[in-house]
DNA sequence: AAGTGGACCTGCTAGC
DNA sequence: TGCTAGCAGGTCCACT
């Protein structure tokens, strides 16, 4: 489900409001992807801060460490001023002094850790090796240029790999690529300098448009007040086997590459 | 080292 | 109507 888009606007949806807020209590439902690596219990009394991101992970610093959550396939925020019951896939609750925040998640692929810090711990493991912020000054062309160098898998799967560039999945991957017009098999290693630039700007547009959109809903994707996200309806090759192309009317395509879909349009996107 | 496939889970939909 | 296969926004890990 949440890419980098949907990810920051769930940031933005529930940080303001749970920033300076004390723990008064943890609930947990069913296990998620990792243990919590700490007890509800030692979480209790401690103020929030702010939260941040990186990729698709969210950091929720506390006084002592903080929580790194990530959403996985079907996850979500929820930040209500007020208690509610947890319905079935509630998995995590965060109940403090200025409310409830509440991961939802069918799947249960997402996760919710303890980390002494950033730095070390589990943190520090899992975000090691991440690629550059798309969304940062420093992701330009080269960035791509350098990381795909020598890589002989398909330019779609090397995005998705997150090493070269965090954040971009699946849908953001099928619609950067249709904007910068690359075919998706291309091997990763063999995209020229000059595309590279190309798909750079292809990645931060279209991640920023998204983000204006308030994300992508596809089935279940809601930001921390339960809003949708509009750009689902912006997407012009996901989803969208067998339609019109938008620029040239060949019919969209679909293949499967590392057991994911890939949508692209056979006219539009070359290998050079 | 880089690439591949399996694993983790549940829910929904299309097709028979 | 009811069952089943296939599919879904991610990414870690074991293996070649």
């Amino acid at each position: 489900m949440p890419e980098l888009p949907e990810v920051e606007v769930t940031r933005q949806s529930f940080a303001p409001h749970v920033a300076g807020a004390r723990v008064l209590g943890v609930r947990l439902g069913k296990p998620l992807r990792w243990p919590l690596g700490c007890t509800p219990e030692s979480l209790q009394g401690q103020v929030l801060g702010l939260a941040s991101r990186r990729g698709k992970y969210l950091w929720l610093p506390l006084e002592r460490g903080g929580l790194l959550m990530h959403l996985g396939m079907s996850g979500s925020l929820r930040y209500s001023p007020e208690e509610a019951p947890p319905g079935p896939h509630d998995h995590f609750d965060l109940r403090t002094s200025r409310g409830l925040l509440r991961l939802h998640d069918p799947r249960r692929f997402g996760a919710v850790v303890w980390s002494p810090s950033l730095q070390t711990g589990p943190a520090a493991k899992l975000l090691a090796g991440l690629g550059v912020e798309p969304l940062e000054p420093s992701f330009q062309g080269a960035v791509l240029h350098t990381g795909f160098r020598g890589r002989q898998v398909a330019v779609k799967q090397a995005l998705l790999a997150g090493d070269v560039v965090v954040g971009v999945g699946n849908i953001y991957a099928c619609e950067a690529l249709f904007a910068a017009g690359i075919d998706p098999r291309t091997p990763a290693g063999r995209v020229s300098r000059p595309r590279c630039e190309r798909l750079a700007t292809a990645i931060r547009d279209t991640l920023a448009r998204a983000l204006a959109a308030g994300g992508s809903t596809l089935r279940d994707f809601r930001d921390a007040h339960g809003h949708n996200g509009a750009f689902q309806d912006e997407a012009r090759v996901y989803g969208r086997e067998g339609q019109p192309c938008s620029v040239c009317g060949t019919p969209i395509r679909r293949l499967v590459q590392g057991q994911r879909s890939t949508y692209f349009c056979p006219r539009c996107q070359r290998r050079s």
